[in-house]
DNA sequence: ATGTCGCGTCGTACGCGA
């Protein structure tokens, strides 16, 4: 089972590109960031015709998560616990099932969190509270679960081009950091870093400044996987080379192979 | 440090009903 990560940055202004990178790469299952768009605009049947069930969680102009499946979803929940009043659409969750296991799936938009310091940069940390709260009371379900999406975290400097740009930055800075590791800490397994040590692979370029053409990136996306769920990862992957395609989003794929 | 992009609103062009 192949399942990919992808910030596509607008749907409507991907209503190209995504179809064509699901044919080419044929995925079971896609977590969607920043879909920018409220429920009833999201063009399902662009998915449905080529075989996905379609859950969304959308929002007017910002942020917005989603999931494409292949296979049956189950028990779809929207939005991260923990904060009744918090309106971003940044959380959404469903069961896969699949012929041998359920597999808990939990799409995630973390907050950028810049400027700091600031109250945009207490909800990033906020918010970071409330996920390991989450994945705190999946791993006491025993529930085999994944948490893939676009992190807005830089793990270590070896995953961004100049680290030293981003050293007070709301992605790099070591109190975000410390908080990504904490989650990480819990025994959850990053699917990219443990498959690939190399450093300088990236899946963000900003579409300012020619980032691109100078491999300017940062890896900001991520999956972390329970322990079930780690000793089933056959492989993981970027898909860099979408980048460089027609009208690209700023970030690329991540994918795993799980054999389930 | 900056060589951008997407979205909503508003403005404009245009189709529609009267």
């Amino acid at each position: 089972m192949k399942i990919a990560t992808f910030n596509i940055n607008g749907i409507k202004a991907r209503a190209q590109a995504l179809p064509d990178w699901l044919d080419a790469f044929q995925p079971d299952v896609v977590l969607l960031q920043e879909i920018k768009s409220v429920d009833e605009g999201f063009p399902r049947e662009l998915f449905e015709e080529r075989g996905y069930n379609v859950e969304v969680h959308g929002q007017k102009s910002f942020n917005g998560v989603g999931i494409l499946s292949k296979l049956p979803l189950e028990d779809v929940t929207r939005g991260l616990p923990g904060d009744d009043t918090d309106e971003q659409a940044r959380w959404i969750e469903a069961t896969v099932v699949g012929e041998r296991e359920a597999l808990r799936i939990c799409g995630l938009y973390l907050p950028n969190g810049n400027p700091v310091p600031g109250l945009k940069y207490d909800y990033k940390l906020a918010w970071m509270a409330r996920m390991q709260k989450r994945a705190e009371a999946l791993l006491a379900e025993e529930m085999p679960f994944l948490m893939a999406g676009d992190y807005n975290i830089i793990p270590q400097s070896e995953d961004a081009a100049r680290p030293d740009a981003w050293r007070e930055d709301a992605l790099f800075r070591m109190e975000s950091r410390e908080a990504y590791r904490r989650i990480l800490n819990l025994g959850l397994t990053e699917a990219f870093r443990a498959r690939d040590p190399r450093p300088g692979q990236y899946s963000f370029w900003d579409y300012q400044a020619g980032a691109w053409n100078r491999n300017d990136g940062i890896r900001i996306d991520h999956f972390l996987m329970s322990a079930a769920v780690a000793d089933m990862m056959t492989d993981a992957g970027i898909d860099r080379d979408v980048r460089g395609l027609e009208k690209p989003s700023d970030h690329v794929p991540v994918w795993v192979e799980l054999a389930a």
